[in-house]
DNA sequence: GCGCTCGCTGTTAGCGTTCACATTCAACTC
DNA sequence: GAGTTGAATGTGAACGCTAACAGCGAGCGC
């Protein structure tokens, strides 16, 4: 463009070439009601000539808003933390602001920490921090207040508030729906133990058997992984009287399903399987899987609403707000024997 | 914490504690050689008695540079663009930037200027474009040349640089591989039309196979998800003499895949099957999936360098940065016959 | 006509940094 | 010992915006 050497305008250039003050410009930015309608015309013609931008650097600086919002979170390539990030960047638009995101290599409490002290330096609003693991949300417990905070998945400290899905239900849709269908229990393939996801889903499952008052068998570690649900379907394809599995998410269910099948074992002839996610490709796996769905939508609206309110109230009451999952029954569950 | 009501601490109340001017105090935080070593010591620990955190906003008011980079994109929940964003902000991070995300709902090429105008105004120094379509491509065109712009999988716009993983070549890959294990043709169940990847691999497809001499079959139009691919499976189930399928994503695969065994074909045994992206599932796919990787963190990190460049040398010379991808052969394809 | 309000506009003073330029003082050189 | 360096520090002025207040007419009641 021609204006490479040129400077980029600035408020009082707008205010020069419309014969108004830069205060009156401003006004017109900020669509402040005492501004006669001709003279905002004169100034958004001279906006438009000038190719004016507005400087909202400048504009922080002075009013200590940024309006923008930190967003902390762990491997953003991973479906569930994708789609929350998706979630939350959405609603925040919506209201008007930008997201900063820092996603993390490693998951431990010094790089949370590091993270929001480096988005706090940055002026950020408000903090978001998904880290649905137990030394993530460690972290947040010795923090300066300063900023506002909220937790998706996260921790039970008391003033900060929490939004999350609840893991401990879906769980235990999971295990109603197959003991329903006559299973006497239900094998479970678990997240690795550090995620709090990992160890609701583990909860549900095991106080859904026992309110049934069914044996609860040993659960198999897997760590989200297709492949680990590949190892655990190998050994649960080789142990007696398996009837049902319930995978902590979709990828292990995936890896089950796989192992199963090289092992002959029908499903859900012989063994019904149950991931937990509903990723886009599980209701075209072989056969389409039964599972849980997750809002991350309301997720990330519930986020921003919170944070508003605490960016623009202060401290408020802590919350605690719990976004119900539902069970989407496929074809990998069928009665038992 | 404590100082709930006093104001936070600037850099004069340090140099008050420390002794010392608010200018020795910007002198040691950005590491100023000419700082004695006792006066060092002094104004850190003021720092630190007194919580102090810069203010990273005034900071880029004077210097004009905000240490940000932008990225546009359209849906960060599909594994590419999340890859891709997550190898950027990685990058980024690494070079001391911090990555403000803006991603869109509709892919038109309005939404890009939008959002490109919206980072621009928040005074990022520079800017990725993820926007792998021709729509949003097409608004690169008529840019404002203020910021650096990089664009992934992009327009061919002379002067704005773009980094790309060889879409045209990893088809190439596909079809060489399918042809040399005998079969006689292969089938392409496409991405949407207004994608630059759907249309590279489209290219590198036919132009292989054109190559070679074979016959190109009509092409099945899809649309990433795995639905396309399981509707274009079963009209291929039913056709005549199909024995290679390339879809053009590994969603799309799944779906194929699905389709085949739901009609009793056997993969590979009568038709192979390939796809794209090697998304983590695709390896447990039944059969595991003969796919094209591609290498994301060399695409953000080659975006972050040409963007760096740009932004400290001011517009260089057009680039085209192209990232090979690689073919992994798996369990889904087999000589014909 | 006087004082009052009220709508519109201008003036001034920051916001918290860094930059450019003084200033100081010790250590040299000749 | 005067002059010259150069390292260590301080001083004032930006950066581009908004907040707070001041000013200035016009309209109105009495």
């Amino acid at each position: 463009m021609g204006s490479n050497k040129h400077r980029m305008p600035v408020m009082a250039d707008v205010a020069r070439e419309a014969g108004v003050s830069h205060q009156t410009v401003s006004r017109v930015l900020n669509d402040h009601p005492n501004v006669r309608a001709d003279t905002r015309a004169r100034v958004e013609a001279a906006i438009s000539r000038l190719g004016y931008r507005r400087n909202l650097v400048a504009r922080a600086l002075v009013t200590r808003r940024s309006r923008t919002l930190g967003v902390v979170s762990f491997d953003t390539t991973l479906y569930g933390p994708a789609s929350t990030i998706y979630g939350i960047q959405q609603a925040a638009r919506a209201a008007g602001y930008f997201v900063s995101i820092v996603s993390l290599k490693t998951i431990d409490a010094e790089g949370v920490r590091d993270a929001i002290d480096y988005l706090t330096e940055q002026g950020v609003d408000g903090i978001v921090v998904v880290a649905p693991q137990h030394s993530a949300s460690r972290a947040l417990e010795s923090l300066p207040a300063d900023t506002p905070v909220v937790a998706v998945e996260g921790t039970h400290r008391a003033d900060i508030p929490v939004v999350c899905i609840d893991q401990v239900e879906g769980a235990r849709l999971v295990v109603r729906h197959l003991l329903e269908l006559g299973h006497e229990t239900v094998w479970h393939v678990s997240g690795p133990s550090d995620w709090l996801e990992a160890e609701g889903r583990m909860e549900g499952w095991r106080s859904a058997l026992e309110e049934a008052g069914r044996q609860v068998p040993e659960p198999l570690a897997g760590d989200w992984s297709p492949r680990a649900g590949y190892e655990a379907g190998k050994i649960l394809a080789a142990s007696e009287g398996v009837t049902a599995v319930f995978a902590a998410n979709d990828q292990m269910a995936l890896g089950v399903l796989r192992a199963l099948s090289e092992e002959g074992v029908p499903v859900p002839g012989r063994i019904s399987v149950v991931g937990f996610d509903d990723i886009p490709e599980s209701e075209f796996f072989s056969p389409p899987l039964t599972t849980v769905r997750q809002d991350f939508g309301a997720v990330g609206r519930h986020c921003i609403e919170v944070l508003l309110r605490r960016i623009d109230a202060g401290a408020g009451s802590d919350e605690r707000l719990v976004v119900p999952p539902t069970l989407v029954v496929r074809s990998s569950t069928a009665p038992a024997r």
